[in-house]
DNA sequence: GGCGAAATTGGTAACGTTTCCAAAATTCTT
DNA sequence: AAGAATTTTGGAAACGTTACCAATTTCGCC
């Protein structure tokens, strides 16, 4: 690989003059600045990333973690950060959770991953991190941005979406159709954002005047296999619904899944 | 941040002996080494992979490219090439299609990406490069492999599934449910994968002494969108036929779709 | 205890950039 | 035409690591 050197050398100009035209910064005389940009051609010098960052300090490199890929909540995530990073020059190195060991733990070892290799900053999709883990990273958390979790030492560095408000969307929507018997699936009684969706959601249908005590929640997984599962078990216990809340999209599959498959109409008689 | 230096001076050694225990190639004596660890420990020392990267000329970094990351076809290739890469210590660098363009367009620029960044390979899920652009790329040639696709001058670095047999596979498997009226969904014409399962598909049928000239095949765009419209075009066109054949998952599902909401039973009258 | 062999150690020279500073060339001013 | 001001240029030093070589220490053996 032909180096800066070797253009410097072929285009007759010092060190310092053929990196000024390469890099961008700094005057170089428009003479001068077309014999070098000659030499590259002709050499097909390709700056060496690595090299570039050890004086300036900049991989341009960010790291980016998502849980899983799978499904549809984290690839669309995915697939709009890649492209403004890429729009503005910089590469996404990604790491996916492993699936062994909990959420957090996955985190953190995905992130450590990361910072091994010295990103400029950090992007994670998690909302398993502790305040303790941002103690642990050091320095790094000043590069860390969370996505869809809320930590007070880094509050300014976090945002999520309001899911406790888009609980209580949902709920308004039903109700608009004028739906009183509704039933629900949950996602995992553990995850913040079910939890805020679903108590949205009651508190939505208790303002209403519905009795929220008496809905029939079955707690899920996120996963359409759950949500099909949590339908039949809906059917099975002969409660009675007009209307079917479900967590996420995932499960909303599984169970209109299911429901075609026992032949119950949606829409019509769900 | 501490570097290698700060670390042979507290442990109270040489440069050489600290890169020593760092990198674990070379002798040290077990006393020593432990010494070193404790200054690793104390100073939160983690090795700066881009001043790694510059002597050794290993990045360890890998570049991934997609066409998108979307359905069901890329996302789970990408996730195995990741875990796989992982396991082995090597960082996933992601360059996904823009949308913009041709596909081959999107692939070099996309392969062009990566290649700025110095990885040390180079592992491309795309099917529209041509001779000439690997021609294009130089020395890198050497460094790339590909998925799904095969060239001449670099045919021991290509890897693809046999589309040709799967089209085969799945007109055996609708023959032997002694299907003889059959309809076909196809993906883009101009699609390899396509024309080959395609082509596999027919093949399958003629050996059965079907007519493969009367088979209704409506050219679509691997989409569920384009599934669904395609169901609707097959059925509107009263042709008759008791199983479809989709080029891929993605148009079956559309498909599916259609079928549930116009009434008609899968299995049963499909 | 002394010798040779082997193991361990320290430090210099790369790797390919950028960043600076001083020197040289050019332009402007009078 | 001379001097001052400005622009352009070249090259040394630095970034943090690895690889190598030479020097030192340790070990085994008679």
């Amino acid at each position: 690989m032909a180096t800066i050197n070797d253009v410097a050398r072929l285009a007759g100009v010092g060190l310092g003059t053929a990196s000024r035209v390469i890099s961008g910064k700094g005057a170089v005389s428009a003479k001068t600045a077309e014999r070098v940009r000659r030499a590259i051609d002709e050499l097909k010098y390709r700056p060496s990333h690595a090299a570039r960052t050890l004086p300036t300090g900049a991989s341009h490199m960010i790291g980016v973690y998502i849980p899983l890929l799978k499904g549809s909540f984290y690839t669309p995530i995915l697939n709009i950060i890649h492209t403004e990073l890429r729009a503005n020059g910089q590469n996404m190195v990604v790491a996916f959770g492993s699936g062994n060991g909990d959420a957090r733990k996955q985190a953190m070892e995905g992130l450590e991953f990361l910072i091994e290799r010295g990103c400029d900053g950090y992007l994670l999709v998690s909302d398993a991190l502790t305040e303790d883990d941002i103690t642990a990273i050091g320095a790094q958390a000043s590069r860390l941005v969370l996505l869809n979790h809320s930590l007070k030492s880094i509050h300014n560095q976090c945002f999520s979406a309001d899911h406790y408000a888009g609980g209580r969307l949902a709920a308004q929507a039903l109700l608009e159709m004028k739906h009183r018997r509704i039933a629900v699936i949950a996602g995992f009684a553990t995850s913040r954002d079910n939890v805020a969706r679903i108590n949205g959601f009651m508190h939505e249908l208790g303002l209403a005047g519905i009795d929220v005590d008496a809905i029939p929640v079955i707690d899920s997984d996120f996963s359409p296999e759950g949500g099909w599962n949590s339908a039949a078990a809906l059917i099975a216990s002969k409660h009675k619904f007009t209307a079917l809340f479900c967590a996420n999209d995932e499960m909303g599959v599984g169970a209109l899944s299911y429901f075609q498959q026992a032949g119950i109409a949606v829409p019509g008689r769900i």
